[in-house]
DNA sequence: GAAAACTAGGAAAACGGTTGCCGGAAAGCT
DNA sequence: AGCTTTCCGGCAACCGTTTTCCTAGTTTTC
């Protein structure tokens, strides 16, 4: 298996097929007023040198180079993956290239990274990260557009794509209620965590709606399975009865339920269970499957990817842009039998 | 905050410092023989300007673009990633941005980013997937140098980077009989799956060697908590006693874990376990922490990186290159108190 | 049968950089 | 003063494509 020298140019197609450079370009473009017999000979000697035009220089004497950069704020995690391949996906169908930089929190590298893409002359740029919060925009004054996806920009020109994580929270609540429970319970993140807070306020303001308080204050802790497994020790100590949790994760959800189980409450029987991300490992391996809000990860990268092509072709859309959530319901709040 | 309007051209910068294209050229890249007060004058106007020079236009003359592609075989997963991250960051040290191509298990989606990537005249190309499996080139007679990495290539001349796995599984088996276990089952994924068949060879293999047989004929199922659970059902139905489980995954393993719990069986008292794949959320959710092997996969991808880097550099290093597992010991492999 | 109208394809100028070569001016030497 | 050397920096070719303009040849038209 041999490997090829060198590319081949338009020049050695034109002279294979014995035409000028000019007429090579046209035939192969379909422009300009070429014999048929022509273009036909000048595509059968590109076949044969398998030539494909030199993007870089192609994209020269366009101005357009067909790419777009993405960059992650943070590392690439569980939560840009999603977004990441939404993007690529609508970006690829729109015969755009991506490049990947993981930005690793850092903010030289990140700049690092900006600078670079310049210098690729990317047609415009898609930021997104492991968190919803709004973070600084990443340049002042870039030469193309920017659209933030999940994470979102501080300055509200900027176009950002974010999940309704306050619709999604309240969607959890009302199906809790749906299925009658009004002793509901919440476990979630630490509070600084912006969506922690925002999806605490969102259950919380859907169940004052309602004229119900929660079964305990919100119990902020860390992400972790571990930490939904201790905060059902601060539940069942606590004088207040429940009949639901909703989480602010999968995993924290994931804990709760085997922490309740092993204390000899049912679930979905004596306690439903919803958790929120949707994640497939979390809610399949959970016994039972676990009900739980989907932001619709992906979905979210391909408008942020739609978004940025119409930007580029001179449609911006400017501000903040929430997606729906939707609740995904499976067992562990399925109604219990009469 | 406007927008600026288009890049500045090195003419830009020539104008406004007063000299030449060639001189402005020279004066950025350190280059000829220039007065320090121009080379000075001339870093300044780029400056105001902002100047990136074009890396199209730069690498028509180069002949290389520095950039790489990256194709996912199947879909960008939980395997593929972290080797990803890991390529990521050893090409970005080296000035080498990245294509992003998710290949989705679809030949004709591979074939086009193929064709893509070449026109887009990257220096190499790095194959990679969700699966350790051979898989047949991704092309023949490619004018740039491609790694594999994670998945090979079933052309034995071409350059591929996979982990030992059966080196791993050793090391697991090699675990448990230090800690004193003697009646070793062992139960992981399908028996068309590539890894399971190698890592279940490798644990009998090992075994043997003790003139040990498994506590039961290695369990293939799938990769999923689900089957672990189910296995443990198996087992506990068999007549046969064990002391440890061998698991392929850390899923099977923490679905194995927590049906053992729920049998009465401890962990690690009654029953040592060890997983595969050293994944975080399984290994820290498990009760107790799992023992794992980790497969280094972002040390791979660093690998396949430098391995391309130096194909590029004239240097190829043909084959396939085997990286060590290591193992990960945690509280369900933990000798028990005497 | 000549003028007008097409048609097919070539020549050359971009696009944005890099680099080898060369010439002019200043400085050093006799 | 005249010659050589050194130092700066400009000129132009080149990288691979696209596109505009133009010309020569072929048809059509009256």
């Amino acid at each position: 298996m041999g490997k090829l020298e060198r590319h081949a140019t338009i020049a050695d197609v034109a002279a294979l097929a014995g035409v000028s450079v000019g007429t090579a370009s046209k035939a192969l473009n379909g422009r300009g007023s070429l014999r048929e017999e022509t273009r036909m000979r000048v595509r059968e000697a590109a076949r044969q040198l398998s030539f494909e035009a030199n993007a870089g220089a192609r994209s020269l004497h366009s101005g357009r180079t067909y790419t777009v950069g993405m960059i992650t704020t943070d590392t690439i995690g569980r939560f840009s993956i999603p977004v990441l391949i939404g993007a690529e996906d609508a970006l690829g169908a729109g015969e755009m290239s991506v490049f990947l930089c993981d930005g690793r929190d850092d903010p030289i590298r990140e700049q690092y990274y900006v600078r670079t893409l310049l210098s690729r002359r990317v047609d415009g740029i898609i930021v997104t990260g492991r968190r919803t919060e709004a973070r600084t925009p990443i340049a002042a004054d870039l030469p193309v557009p920017v659209v933030y996806a999940f994470i979102s920009s501080a300055d509200p020109g900027d176009c950002s794509v974010v999940p309704d994580e306050t619709g999604g929270a309240r969607k959890a609540v009302e199906h809790l209620l749906a299925v009658g429970r009004t002793r509901i319970a919440h476990v979630t993140g630490p509070e600084h965590h912006n969506s922690a807070r925002v999806r605490a306020a969102a259950a919380l303001e859907r169940l004052a709606q309602e004229g119900l308080e929660p079964a305990a204050p919100p119990l902020f802790g860390g992400w972790s399975e571990a930490w939904g497994r201790q905060a059902v020790g601060i539940l069942l100590a606590g004088r207040t009865e429940f009949d639901a949790v909703f989480c602010g994760s999968d995993q924290i959800a994931r804990g709760v339920c085997d922490a309740l189980r092993a204390a000899g409450r049912r679930v979905p029987q004596d306690v439903a269970l919803v958790g929120f991300d949707n994640w497939d490992v979390m809610t399949e391996g959970c016994q039972p499957p676990l009900t739980s809000v989907d932001m619709n990860l992906e979905g979210l990268g391909r408008s942020a990817a739609e978004m940025l092509l119409a930007a580029i072709n001179g449609s911006p859309s400017p501000g903040r842009h929430a997606l729906p959530c939707h609740l995904v319901v499976r067992e562990s709040s399925a109604v219990p039998l009469p």
